[in-house]
DNA sequence: CGGGCAACTGACTTCCGTTCAATAGCCCAT
DNA sequence: ATGGGCTATTGAACGGAAGTCAGTTGCCCG
C-alpha cells in the first residue's frame, strides 16, 4: 500500500512463461546448493537471488525439499545426457567413451558435481531415490551390451559397485593434487575392473551356487 | 517463577556426570538420525526423548550440526571399531574377515547405518571429512600390507575406489530381495576384484607412466 | 552442613519455511 | 485498440525451530 516512492523498480515485475522460470530457479537452485550445504540455503536467499518474491517459489515447487529435488534431479539428467555416447560404436570403445565423458563432466562441474552428488539430504527415499535411479542407469547402459546372464539381480548389484568404484575414484581423482593419478590412466582401471569383473562372473568360478 | 503447582515431577532434574550424557545424547541422535533425515529431527525432538531440556543439548553441543557431526563420528568410530581383525592373520585371510566383519556390520545396523553413512547433509565440509576418513582408514589398513609402491597416491585413490566398490555392493545387497546374492560370493567378489586391482598396480602395465 | 562449581532449566529472540489474499502483467476476444 | 480474465507475482503474516542467557539447583568437598 505504500505507494509513494514508486516509479524506481516497482514495475520490475517481469512476468515469465512457467518454464523459463522453473528453469532460471533450477538454475539458481544448482548454484546456490552446489556450493552450500542444504540447510544453510534459505529460500530468502534464492528468491533475492533470482529477483523474485519468495512466495514465487512456492508457485512451482510445494516445498523446499521438493526444490531440492527438482534441482538434483535435473543434475542428473544433466549427467546422463553427458556421458551418452554413440550407440554404433563396439562395447567396449562406448564403454571408454562413456568413462571417459563421465570424468570430463566431474572434472567440468567441479565441486558442484560433488556436492550434489554426494546426497544433499541424507536418507530421504525421494532424494536416495534420484541417486539410486542415475547408478541404475550406468548399470542398464552396461548390460544393456551383455549377453543374458543366468543371475540378473546378482549382476546388477556387482556392476552397481563397480559404478561406485567409478564415483569415488572420480572424486578422489579430482580433490587429489595434480600429478597424483592419469585422466588416461583411471579409464584404463575401470575398463580392467569391469572386464575382469565380468569375467569372475561368467564361469562357474562363482562358488555360491544354490 | 510459577512455582505455585510444584511438587509432581519439578524435582526430577537428575544431574549426570559430562561423559553419561553426551554418550545418552549420541546414542538418542542415532536413533534420530538414522531414521529421519536432518532437517526434519528437531532439537525439541531429541530433548524431548532424552528428557531434559533444549538448553542442555547446547550446553554439549555448540550447534545442530555439531551434535549431528558428532553422532556421525561416533558411528563411524564403531564401525572402524566392529571391522578390527587379528593383525597377526595372513594378509588375504585378515582381508576377507575384514569384508566379513563390514558385511555383518552393515546388515546387523541396517536402514539406520545407511542413512547415517549416506552422508547426512551433502557438501559439508565436516561431515564429508568424516566420511572421507573412515575411507581413508580402510585404506590405510590395505596399504599397509604392501610393499612400497612407485606411485602411492595413484594407489590410493583406486584403492579407495575398490573401498567404494564395497560400499556400494554392500548398500545394494541389504536393499536386494533375499536370494539375490550371497555375503560369501560378495567377499569372493570384493576379495578378487582388490588382488586384481593390486594386479593392474605393481606390473609395468599402467600404461600411464610420466 | 554449607558453599560453590557446573549441570540444568525455560523463557526469549530471531530467522526461516510455508500460506494466502490481493495485485498486476500479458494474451485474447471483440 | 481496449478491456476482461487468467495466472504469474507479491508481501505480509503465522507457526515453528535454532540458538541464547540469566537464573536455578543438584552434588561434591571442605
Amino acid at each position: 500500500m505504500a505507494r509513494a516512492a514508486a516509479g524506481e523498480k516497482k514495475t520490475t515485475r517481469t512476468r515469465q512463461s512457467l518454464d523459463t522460470r522453473r528453469a532460471q530457479l533450477i538454475a539458481q537452485g544448482m548454484a546456490f546448493f552446489g556450493t552450500r550445504p542444504y540447510d544453510t540455503v534459505s529460500i530468502d536467499d534464492i528468491a533475492e537471488a533470482a529477483g523474485i518474491s519468495k512466495g514465487l517459489l512456492y508457485h512451482y515447487f510445494p516445498t523446499k525439499r521438493d526444490y531440492y529435488a527438482a534441482v538434483l534431479e535435473a543434475a542428473a539428467a544433466d549427467l546422463r545426457a553427458q556421458t551418452l555416447v554413440d550407440p554404433t560404436l563396439a562395447p567396449d570403445v562406448r564403454m571408454r567413451a562413456g568413462l571417459e565423458a563421465y570424468l570430463d563432466f566431474v572434472k567440468a562441474r567441479g565441486p558442484a558435481y560433488v556436492a550434489l552428488m554426494r546426497g544433499g539430504i541424507g536418507s530421504d527415499p525421494v532424494i536416495a531415490g534420484i541417486l539410486d535411479r542415475v547408478r541404475g542407469h550406468f548399470v542398464d547402459m552396461i548390460v544393456k551390451d551383455l549377453p543374458p546372464h543366468a543371475r540378473p539381480r546378482a549382476l546388477r548389484v556387482l556392476l552397481r559397485g563397480w559404478v561406485g568404484f567409478v564415483e569415488v575414484t572420480s572424486l578422489a581423482w579430482l580433490e587429489s593434487p595434480p600429478g597424483t593419478i592419469t585422466k588416461a590412466h583411471l579409464i584404463d582401471t575401470a575398463s580392467s575392473m569391469l572386464v575382469l569383473l565380468l569375467g569372475e562372473l561368467t564361469p562357474a568360478g562363482a562358488s555360491a551356487a544354490g
